[in-house]
DNA sequence: CCCTGATTCGC
DNA sequence: GCGAATCAGG
Protein backbone atom coordinates (compact mmCIF):
# COMPACT_ATOMS: atom_id res chain seq x y z
CA UNK A 1 0.00 0.00 0.00
CA UNK A 2 1.70 3.37 -1.00
CA UNK A 3 1.27 6.72 0.07
CA UNK A 4 -1.53 8.21 -2.31
CA UNK A 5 -2.23 12.00 -2.57
CA UNK A 6 -5.63 10.96 -1.28
CA UNK A 7 -3.69 8.74 2.07
CA UNK A 8 -1.41 11.59 2.82
CA UNK A 9 -4.34 13.71 3.14
CA UNK A 10 -6.51 10.99 5.48
CA UNK A 11 -3.50 11.20 7.54
CA UNK A 12 -2.61 14.44 7.57
CA UNK A 13 -6.48 15.59 9.00
CA UNK A 14 -6.31 12.73 11.53
CA UNK A 15 -3.20 13.36 13.07
CA UNK A 16 -3.95 17.14 13.05
CA UNK A 17 -6.98 16.31 14.99
CA UNK A 18 -5.37 14.19 17.46
CA UNK A 19 -5.71 10.56 16.47
CA UNK A 20 -3.20 8.25 18.02
CA UNK A 21 -0.53 6.76 15.29
CA UNK A 22 -2.56 3.51 15.57
CA UNK A 23 -5.36 4.88 15.09
CA UNK A 24 -4.63 6.40 12.00
CA UNK A 25 -2.94 3.03 10.89
CA UNK A 26 -5.96 0.94 11.36
CA UNK A 27 -8.48 3.26 9.84
CA UNK A 28 -5.97 4.01 6.73
CA UNK A 29 -5.04 0.05 6.77
CA UNK A 30 -2.50 -1.55 4.82
CA UNK A 31 -0.09 0.60 6.91
CA UNK A 32 1.30 0.16 10.36
CA UNK A 33 1.49 2.51 13.43
CA UNK A 34 5.67 2.67 12.79
CA UNK A 35 4.75 3.83 9.27
CA UNK A 36 2.12 6.21 9.81
CA UNK A 37 4.71 7.33 12.43
CA UNK A 38 7.47 7.98 10.24
CA UNK A 39 5.40 9.42 7.43
CA UNK A 40 3.96 12.03 9.96
CA UNK A 41 7.52 13.23 10.28
CA UNK A 42 8.66 12.92 6.81
CA UNK A 43 5.69 14.99 6.30
CA UNK A 44 7.01 17.29 8.69
CA UNK A 45 3.46 17.26 11.02
CA UNK A 46 3.44 18.63 14.09
CA UNK A 47 5.21 17.01 17.08
CA UNK A 48 2.68 14.91 19.39
CA UNK A 49 3.32 15.15 22.82
CA UNK A 50 5.35 12.57 23.16
CA UNK A 51 6.07 10.06 26.42
CA UNK A 52 9.53 10.35 26.10
CA UNK A 53 10.76 13.47 27.63
CA UNK A 54 13.35 15.32 25.02
CA UNK A 55 15.85 18.02 26.85
CA UNK A 56 16.46 16.26 30.15
CA UNK A 57 20.06 16.03 30.61
CA UNK A 58 21.32 13.21 32.30
CA UNK A 59 23.68 15.43 34.15
CA UNK A 60 22.07 17.27 36.51
CA UNK A 61 22.19 16.02 39.78
CA UNK A 62 22.34 19.35 41.67
CA UNK A 63 18.83 20.23 40.03
CA UNK A 64 16.78 18.35 42.08
CA UNK A 65 18.17 17.92 45.55
CA UNK A 66 15.31 18.04 47.54
CA UNK A 67 14.73 14.53 48.75
CA UNK A 68 17.83 13.03 47.09
CA UNK A 69 19.62 11.46 50.09
CA UNK A 70 17.25 10.47 53.23
CA UNK A 71 18.37 11.63 55.94
CA UNK A 72 20.79 8.11 57.27
CA UNK A 73 18.55 6.07 59.49
CA UNK A 74 19.04 6.06 63.28
CA UNK A 75 21.00 2.38 62.61
CA UNK A 76 19.11 0.50 65.24
CA UNK A 77 20.01 2.42 68.86
CA UNK A 78 22.45 0.81 71.21
CA UNK A 79 19.76 -1.42 72.98
CA UNK A 80 20.09 -0.39 77.16
CA UNK A 81 20.68 -2.33 79.61
CA UNK A 82 17.49 -1.76 80.51
CA UNK A 83 15.63 -4.90 81.74
CA UNK A 84 18.53 -6.98 81.38
CA UNK A 85 17.13 -10.35 81.98
CA UNK A 86 13.45 -11.80 82.01
CA UNK A 87 13.95 -12.85 85.69
CA UNK A 88 15.83 -16.31 85.27
CA UNK A 89 13.85 -19.15 85.81
CA UNK A 90 15.58 -21.05 88.74
CA UNK A 91 13.07 -24.33 87.68
CA UNK A 92 16.22 -26.40 85.93
CA UNK A 93 14.18 -29.32 84.86
CA UNK A 94 11.75 -29.40 82.11
CA UNK A 95 8.49 -30.51 83.39
CA UNK A 96 8.04 -34.04 82.83
CA UNK A 97 4.76 -33.94 81.31
CA UNK A 98 3.48 -37.18 79.77
CA UNK A 99 3.18 -36.18 75.71
CA UNK A 100 6.65 -34.45 76.13
CA UNK A 101 7.80 -32.44 73.01
CA UNK A 102 11.20 -32.53 72.16
CA UNK A 103 12.29 -28.76 69.96
CA UNK A 104 15.18 -28.89 68.49
CA UNK A 105 17.02 -25.85 69.81
CA UNK A 106 19.07 -22.96 67.52
CA UNK A 107 21.80 -20.59 67.63
CA UNK A 108 21.52 -18.73 70.57
CA UNK A 109 20.31 -21.48 72.50
CA UNK A 110 16.64 -20.35 71.34
CA UNK A 111 14.46 -22.91 71.23
CA UNK A 112 13.11 -23.71 67.47
CA UNK A 113 9.13 -22.82 66.71
CA UNK A 114 8.09 -26.23 66.13
CA UNK A 115 5.42 -27.17 63.39
CA UNK A 116 2.57 -27.43 65.55
CA UNK A 117 3.15 -24.85 68.20
CA UNK A 118 0.53 -21.92 68.39
CA UNK A 119 2.74 -19.55 69.65
CA UNK A 120 6.42 -19.00 69.47
CA UNK A 121 8.06 -20.85 72.90
CA UNK A 122 9.34 -18.61 75.22
CA UNK A 123 12.97 -18.62 74.71
CA UNK A 124 14.92 -18.91 77.68
CA UNK A 125 17.55 -16.16 78.25
CA UNK A 126 20.75 -16.34 75.98
CA UNK A 127 23.46 -17.61 78.16
CA UNK A 128 25.57 -14.20 77.04
CA UNK A 129 25.20 -10.85 75.86
CA UNK A 130 24.60 -11.71 71.30
CA UNK A 131 27.52 -9.70 69.94
CA UNK A 132 28.17 -8.64 66.15
CA UNK A 133 30.15 -11.60 64.65
CA UNK A 134 33.77 -10.20 64.16
CA UNK A 135 34.62 -10.31 59.94
CA UNK A 136 36.27 -13.48 58.66
CA UNK A 137 40.03 -12.23 58.39
CA UNK A 138 39.76 -12.74 54.32
CA UNK A 139 37.62 -9.57 54.76
CA UNK A 140 39.28 -7.93 57.69
CA UNK A 141 40.27 -4.38 55.34
CA UNK A 142 38.40 -5.40 52.34
CA UNK A 143 35.05 -2.87 51.67
CA UNK A 144 32.27 -4.91 52.53
CA UNK A 145 28.33 -4.50 51.87
CA UNK A 146 28.13 -2.06 55.05
CA UNK A 147 30.93 -0.11 53.81
CA UNK A 148 28.61 0.71 50.68
CA UNK A 149 27.91 4.22 50.18
CA UNK A 150 27.32 6.55 47.34
CA UNK A 151 30.65 7.92 47.21
CA UNK A 152 32.20 4.06 46.88
CA UNK A 153 33.04 2.38 44.18
CA UNK A 154 30.37 -1.15 44.67
CA UNK A 155 32.32 -3.46 41.91
CA UNK A 156 32.00 -6.57 43.35
CA UNK A 157 35.14 -8.70 43.62
CA UNK A 158 34.94 -12.42 43.60
CA UNK A 159 31.34 -13.92 43.67
CA UNK A 160 28.81 -14.02 46.64
CA UNK A 161 29.33 -16.44 49.05
CA UNK A 162 32.91 -16.91 48.79
CA UNK A 163 34.81 -16.44 51.90
CA UNK A 164 36.63 -12.94 50.62
CA UNK A 165 33.61 -11.52 48.43
CA UNK A 166 34.19 -7.92 48.78
CA UNK A 167 33.56 -4.80 46.87
CA UNK A 168 36.07 -2.51 45.06
CA UNK A 169 35.76 0.08 47.16
CA UNK A 170 37.64 2.32 45.03
CA UNK A 171 36.04 6.21 45.30
CA UNK A 172 33.09 6.34 43.39
CA UNK A 173 33.16 8.14 39.94
CA UNK A 174 30.51 10.97 40.90
CA UNK A 175 26.77 9.90 39.88
CA UNK A 176 27.51 6.67 39.50
CA UNK A 177 28.14 3.38 41.26
CA UNK A 178 31.26 2.69 39.98
CA UNK A 179 34.83 3.81 40.24
CA UNK A 180 36.11 5.45 36.91
CA UNK A 181 38.00 2.25 36.02
CA UNK A 182 34.97 -0.38 36.62
CA UNK A 183 32.11 2.80 34.74
CA UNK A 184 34.67 1.83 31.56
CA UNK A 185 33.70 -1.92 32.36
CA UNK A 186 30.01 -1.35 33.12
CA UNK A 187 29.25 1.07 30.51
CA UNK A 188 29.99 0.34 26.79
CA UNK A 189 29.10 3.39 23.77
CA UNK A 190 26.35 1.93 22.05
CA UNK A 191 27.88 0.50 18.45
CA UNK A 192 25.37 1.24 15.90
CA UNK A 193 23.09 -1.46 14.41
CA UNK A 194 25.13 -2.50 11.87
CA UNK A 195 28.44 -2.62 14.18
CA UNK A 196 26.82 -5.32 16.72
CA UNK A 197 27.43 -8.57 17.42
CA UNK A 198 24.79 -11.05 17.08
CA UNK A 199 24.21 -12.59 20.37
CA UNK A 200 25.89 -15.96 20.20
CA UNK A 201 23.63 -19.09 19.87
CA UNK A 202 22.61 -20.48 23.36
CA UNK A 203 23.84 -23.62 23.96
CA UNK A 204 21.81 -26.82 23.25
CA UNK A 205 20.25 -24.88 20.64
CA UNK A 206 18.71 -22.37 22.88
CA UNK A 207 14.93 -22.54 24.68
CA UNK A 208 12.86 -25.11 22.56
CA UNK A 209 10.38 -23.34 19.65
CA UNK A 210 7.02 -25.08 19.54
C1' DC B 1 2.38 -6.73 29.99
C1' DC B 2 -0.06 -2.88 27.46
C1' DC B 3 0.20 1.71 25.27
C1' DT B 4 2.48 6.01 23.23
C1' DG B 5 5.64 8.88 19.80
C1' DA B 6 10.68 9.41 18.33
C1' DT B 7 14.54 7.78 16.16
C1' DT B 8 17.63 4.94 13.50
C1' DC B 9 19.05 2.82 9.52
C1' DG B 10 18.84 -1.16 6.05
C1' DC B 11 16.49 -1.46 2.12
C1' DG C 1 11.13 7.47 0.76
C1' DC C 2 9.67 3.68 3.39
C1' DG C 3 8.87 1.28 7.63
C1' DA C 4 10.61 -2.49 10.90
C1' DA C 5 13.26 -2.39 14.77
C1' DT C 6 14.37 -0.18 18.59
C1' DC C 7 14.12 3.05 22.28
C1' DA C 8 12.15 5.11 26.28
C1' DG C 9 8.37 7.00 29.12
C1' DG C 10 3.57 6.25 30.94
Amino acid sequence: MSWTEERIERLKSMWAEGATASEIAEKLGGVSRNAVIGKAHRLGLEARPSPVKPGEEHAAPASKPAKAEAAPKPVAEKPQPAAREPAPQPQRQRPQVEGVQYRSVGPGGFIRQGPGDQQAPIPPAPPRRLVPAKPSPEVADKTSLLDLNDRICKWPMGHPGEPDFHFCGEQANPGYPYCVAHCGVAYQAQLPRRDRRPPPPLPFGGPRVR
